[in-house]
DNA sequence: CGGGAGAATGCAATCGATTGCATAAAAAGA
DNA sequence: TCTTTTTATGCAATCGATTGCATTCTCCCG
């Protein structure tokens, strides 16, 4: 345990009889010393294996050059996609990413929030968890002018750059699509009213159907927190009604592959008595059987342009004055859960 | 933009008079402070809208209550099952987590493996990448008493704690189970043997047919990357050979899923002409069809364990002169792939 | 050769919290 | 009432790097 102290910059200065100012420049190329100078440094400090103490910097200058990432699940793959992206931006500039889970957690998402703010992260990217509804733990960033891009699960609440899919479009494409199947009995199985993206999703949906001169029935739409049981107990419910549906769309792929499941073990035909279409296009939609026919949403893109704007507020430190919500586009895949052959 | 500057405990002190020594105890809850001036001053520090600069603090105590966990791929199930037990034992214990995932690439990993020792965490929890075989980026950490804790892919020339799956009992159970199914041609699809876990898996695999009297045969005996890609090449490879296998042993679900769309896709049947057997239990497993027979790994207890090991090095300060590795048990799940109804 | 511009370097304060040691205040004992 | 303990609080240094300003050194030009 021979807890040998650290090189600092003035061991070095030390060592080559100038000032810690000096080394400190010359580490950081500044212009201001001259290049042999920086040379002589640089080479010095390889030598006594200094490792600067980026904590002492960070202090110092008020910047940690971290992005902080809170997402519900890391392990979704519209998720991970997302965050990618945010990964490709940032490290080409020179930004570190810190990523964290809420696991759909209002308290997690708080106490991570506190965390992140604590240790002044530069910005913070995120999507808010599904039992958010209250915002106090985010006034945090917004009163000390740290930067926030909402991506996804957005607050309206909360003024700042906001990046979503086109989940009106997604909503709209996947129902009409069944329509243009010969569908008549589309039900939905939706998300949290909430979250803006499911309240879109759904309203894309309502849209298609009354564009087919079909009525939107409060009996065929479901609302739940969209997880493998909460979808089979939904399709459930909605293939014992009186009247069945003859197609449904999912609010995402989990609930979908719920209902394929539900549907497979009761002997009903996917699609040809019941078309699915799910949403998000996670890996697994296309290697079940029926594939799931789903929106895909440009998650990596997303990822990038969070960070991007997120980078360039970072760097200009003043707010804009105006923020904008960008969309991104959907697009329908078909598979096999919607089409018959 | 009005940059309020930041309420320190100095200011806390000045508008109660006392010195910022009693103020920070104070927030701290050391019994040296009274009571009575405890509350006064935490009452003070709520109103004032005091926040801790825990950089700050970082930076004074050398210590900043934060683990860095290194993956190669967060939306791994099993990866995202470890990050989640490491979470809980964590934030039980008061420490924040920071993951990072070097995407099974080396370059990525030594940056972040440098980024993390910047920033200077406190310990360090891995799973190194496909292509990590130097160890250089990990000395940083050995060499300033940084725990580090491996798992799942672990590296033994490197002194410390690792926790492990059974590779070796999942291949031997995966490969048993395809022997008592009647199988005479097992092939097996493995991962790089730069990698114990893969070796393992492997050796598991021989033994069991060893002891079955079934002669491993190099050509059955395949290597790559596992990826999608890898799989379906593979698997064509074994298909297209003279004598066929009646069944394969895939080191990972994913090549275990292109087996099996490549071998439906060739109208070959799974499992009746050829049984699969995949590993590590991917959430997509169980929902394709044929669902796939694959091996469990304790991933969120490897998590948990991870931590709990972490954790108690980092606080007892000094480096065990013995460092176990710690083996936790795999398990067979039986699925539609390999048996024949 | 003196003066001055420009380049290179140094000085010293600073960021905010922590902590060993000194001191003051209060309580206990004589 | 005066020591001696015990309990609370304050002083001041410290962590390591950064940076505004001052100073020194070069070099060029008139």
């Amino acid at each position: 345990m021979s807890n040998q102290p650290e090189t600092t910059i003035h061991d070095i200065a030390k060592a080559l009889n100038i000032s810690a100012s000096t080394v400190s420049r010359a580490l950081n190329d500044n212009p201001l010393i001259s290049q042999a100078t920086r040379n002589k440094i640089k080479k010095a400090a390889a030598e006594m294996g200094y490792r600067p103490n980026v904590v002492a910097a960070n202090f110092r200058t008020k910047r940690t050059n971290t992005i902080g990432v809170i997402v519900p699940l890391i392990n979704r793959h519209f998720f991970s996609s997302v965050i990618s992206g945010i990964e490709e931006v940032a490290y080409e500039q020179g930004f570190a990413v810190s990523i964290s889970q809420s696991n759909d957690n209002f308290e997690k998402e708080s106490k991570i929030a506190h965390s992140l703010f604590a240790n002044r992260v530069d910005g913070v990217i995120l999507s808010i968890a599904m039992e958010t509804s209250s915002y106090e733990h985010l006034k945090l960033f917004s009163e000390r002018q740290i930067p926030l891009v909402f991506f996804d699960r957005i607050v309206d609440e909360i003024h700042a750059y906001k990046i979503v899919a086109d989940d009106f479009r997604g909503g709209y494409l996947a129902t009409r699509h069944l329509i243009e199947q010969g569908r008549k009995r589309i039900a939905m199985i939706g998300g949290p009213q909430n979250l803006r993206i499911y309240q879109n999703r759904q309203a894309g949906y309502i849209t298609a159907l009354q564009e087919a001169g079909l009525q939107p029935d409060d009996a065929f739409i479901l609302h739940n927190s969209l997880t493998r049981k909460d979808g089979t107990q939904a399709i459930g419910k909605l293939m014992n009604a009186a009247i069945r549906p003859d197609a449904v769309f999912c609010a995402n792929d989990t609930t979908a592959l719920s209902s394929i499941i539900y549907l497979r073990e009761n002997n009903i035909k996917v699609p040809e008595e019941v078309a699915i279409v799910g949403f998000s296009n996670e890996p697994f939609a296309e290697v079940v059987t029926p594939s799931i026919s789903t929106i895909k949403q440009p998650g990596f893109e997303m990822g990038k342009k969070a960070a991007e704007l997120l980078i360039r507020q970072i760097n200009q430190k003043e707010t804009p004055d105006y923020f904008e919500t960008i969309t991104m586009p959907t697009e329908l895949i078909i598979r096999d859960s919607s089409v018959s052959k």
